[in-house]
DNA sequence: TCGAACTTTCAATATTTATTGAAAGTTTTA
DNA sequence: TAAAACTTTCAATAAATATTGAAAGTTCGA
């Protein structure tokens, strides 16, 4: 496999890796190009090399902009805007778990809190066995929310090595 | 808010969250609708409450089981299938993180193990900068794989005590 | 073995989501 | 401050995904 086949395929992996771990495809795609290059791409360097057009490319480096995984250069002497990818993979990971943590769990959690309070009979089956399923699901909601935190702080090692000591 | 708006509800967002962990959302509503009924379903309960065609409840009841989300029940004396929903969330989200380790990080592991192998000028700043992004995500999907793993062989407070005492 | 009761399939269709590209907006420099 | 260089927006459109429902398939009891 030469250099661009291989190229054009971890474009494409890391695009699908992206859109099923909650982040658009296009997005990762424009990530994984980012992420592999030497030097920061402009915008017309990313339309051009993914055949996307200028609103897209446009739309999804700015994206990764907000989610934290890319960040703008400027070039002196040069008026465009240029980017590079995070490219520590691990603060990667953290920062996605941390957007949609904030963008997911928490609404989730909300809700959950408010649906406890249904009203009704509460020796109705029906009923008891709807606040025990919320009950239980708020709890392994919570408990995901918290691991997820406490991951975003630690560094990779900690963690595997954590889960490890439970093993040995 | 009372018992039919919070069925509602619950099933809206249990369907919203699922969707956002690659679940899909009608399936992830079947699996809730399951969650909070006291006695298993049958097809056409799911196709009546849900307000879903035959095919469509179908699709998802067995995508259900498929995931280990869901079982069979029979009732002696009826001929149609019943369902319940598995009702341990800790053993739902392990199971939808096994899934989806088989699913989708095992292939992606294989493909950058692949394109680790590219061929070309190892001097080129191209080249390098793309073996050096390749074999950082490896290592850091590697470790994901591997905490997942140990995830789904833990039970749900032995994660979270693990995470915890790194903090004490 | 037949036919009733139930389940599954799948091509057509609807819905949702992503993309385009031209127009509007903004910034820079001469 | 004018106009060139660049960025952003958004309505129209395309692509991807989910849903329907009728038809085909299966199972079971008589």
């Amino acid at each position: 496999m030469n250099y661009h086949e291989a190229k054009d395929k971890f474009i494409q992996t890391w695009g699908t890796l992206g859109s099923s771990w909650g982040i658009s495809r296009t997005m990762a795609q424009v990530h994984a190009l980012l992420l592999i290059s030497p030097d920061a791409l402009s915008t017309e360097d990313v339309m051009e090399q993914l055949k996307i057009s200028r609103g897209n490319a446009n739309m999804n480096l700015r994206d990764l902009l907000d989610w934290g995984l890319a960040y703008k250069e400027l070039k002196s002497g040069d008026r465009k805007d240029f980017f590079i990818a995070e490219k520590d993979i691990w603060k990667v990971a953290k920062q996605i778990i941390k957007e949609r943590r904030k963008r997911e769990i928490e609404p989730v959690l909300n809700a959950l809190e408010e649906l406890k309070a249904v009203k009704g009979d509460k020796n109705d089956k029906k009923h008891k066995a709807f606040v025990e399923a919320v009950t239980n699901i708020e709890r392994v909601v919570e408990k995901a929310d918290f691991a997820f935190d406490k991951a975003i702080k630690l560094d990779e090692n900690a963690i595997v090595s954590a889960l490890f000591k439970l093993f040995k």
